[in-house]
DNA sequence: TAAGCCATGTAATTGGTTACATGATTTT
DNA sequence: AAAATCATGTAACCAATTACATGGCTTA
């Protein structure tokens, strides 16, 4: 008994991945099944707060596979090959086990443009204005494209997973923040309360 | 004549610098005078939007002063070495080239909060909303943190530089944003108008 | 006298992208 | 028939961090 006990503790062991193979696991939880969907569904879903290049997909595949996290098929299709995937019981057991994990979840912003702004005192004022309305710009167009996924977000909020919507809509509230900030800015209005 | 032009041109020929070299002059222009200093300014003033490590500052500094963008000079404190930097005209320059040069600035944010936030449909309720409510508080911590550095910012808004304090609002902006949203959701209110 | 800060420098490692290589299918 | 898309795989490269190494000064 105490042997068998060990033995599930052994399994259960959870495997060390690294992020790239979470963000696939995940990927795969949502429904894609090949590598090439998965780079796909990236782009069209989380590439504002996260990117993966291909080449971090299909050995992140593997190793989920070899962990017993994701079952792999051949699945080609006419003579193009194709391997697809699906999660196994242990695999949505591990992605919850690492959205649960109570580790510090850092904040990176690596921004040039605020970087620029930053240190815009050393231009005369109509570089430093041009330079601030190529950030209100950006964000201005940040907001345009994210609201262009807002109705596909908001169809499937509403008939399975809320989560994608709630991340869009963290993308397009803070966007809008610092338009709001640049326009203050611009017009000579208080920053802060 | 058309030597010394010549001759001219290829002295103010850019050099080109990687990003942590801009960090470190603008630094440098900010009035950072070694490269320990630098690392400080860094960690108290951009640090929200941007990090250089130690290890970075030193090679930029020697890079900086072979382009003659930055002066350095040995000042030792008693027998503890150390070399100090001012900007030099051609590097405050090189500063305002960069600062104005058009080229796509890209907006990288890489938050494994939100990345666990899309997927936390593979939770049970209560699971997503400690995760949530953990990102709610992340970002209120945020708020709090700068809102310290507020009156610093403030006052050498006044006096010189109005540059830190935008960035400084833009971070605090751009927290609440992401608290309200969190709030919405929690409380089953509409997230996007 | 030990801990902590000032100060610099660099080797090893990490984590990631870019580019290359291959080949089938679909669309224009 | 060319261009775009589907599909996978990997070597080379790059940017950056971590860790290590050294040493003086200041404060508790």
């Amino acid at each position: 008994m105490t042997d068998r006990l060990w033995q599930g503790a052994a399994m259960a062991k959870p495997v060390e991945l690294d992020r790239p193979a979470y963000v696939v696991l995940g990927m795969v939880w949502l429904g894609a099944r090949s590598g090439y969907e998965i780079k796909q569904a990236v782009e069209m879903s989380i590439r504002f707060f996260w990117t993966i290049s291909q080449a971090q997909i299909y050995p992140s595949l593997k190793a989920l596979e070899r962990a017993g996290l994701v079952k792999g098929r051949s699945e080609p299709l006419g003579k193009r090959r194709r391997r697809t995937y699906e999660i196994t019981a242990a695999g949505s057991d591990a992605l919850r086990v690492w959205l649960c994990r109570d580790e510090a979840i850092p904040f990176e912003l690596r921004d040039v443009g605020l970087l620029k702004l930053f240190f815009a005192g050393a231009l005369d004022a109509s570089d430093a204005r041009t330079l601030l309305t190529a950030m209100k710009r950006r964000s201005e167009h940040y907001v345009a494209n994210l609201r262009t996924i807002e109705p596909v977000a908001k169809r499937t909020a509403l008939k399975s997973d809320p989560h994608a919507l709630l991340t869009l809509a963290m993308g397009i509230a803070f966007h809008q923040a610092m338009v709001e900030v640049c326009a203050r800015f611009e017009q000579g209005r208080p920053l802060l309360g």
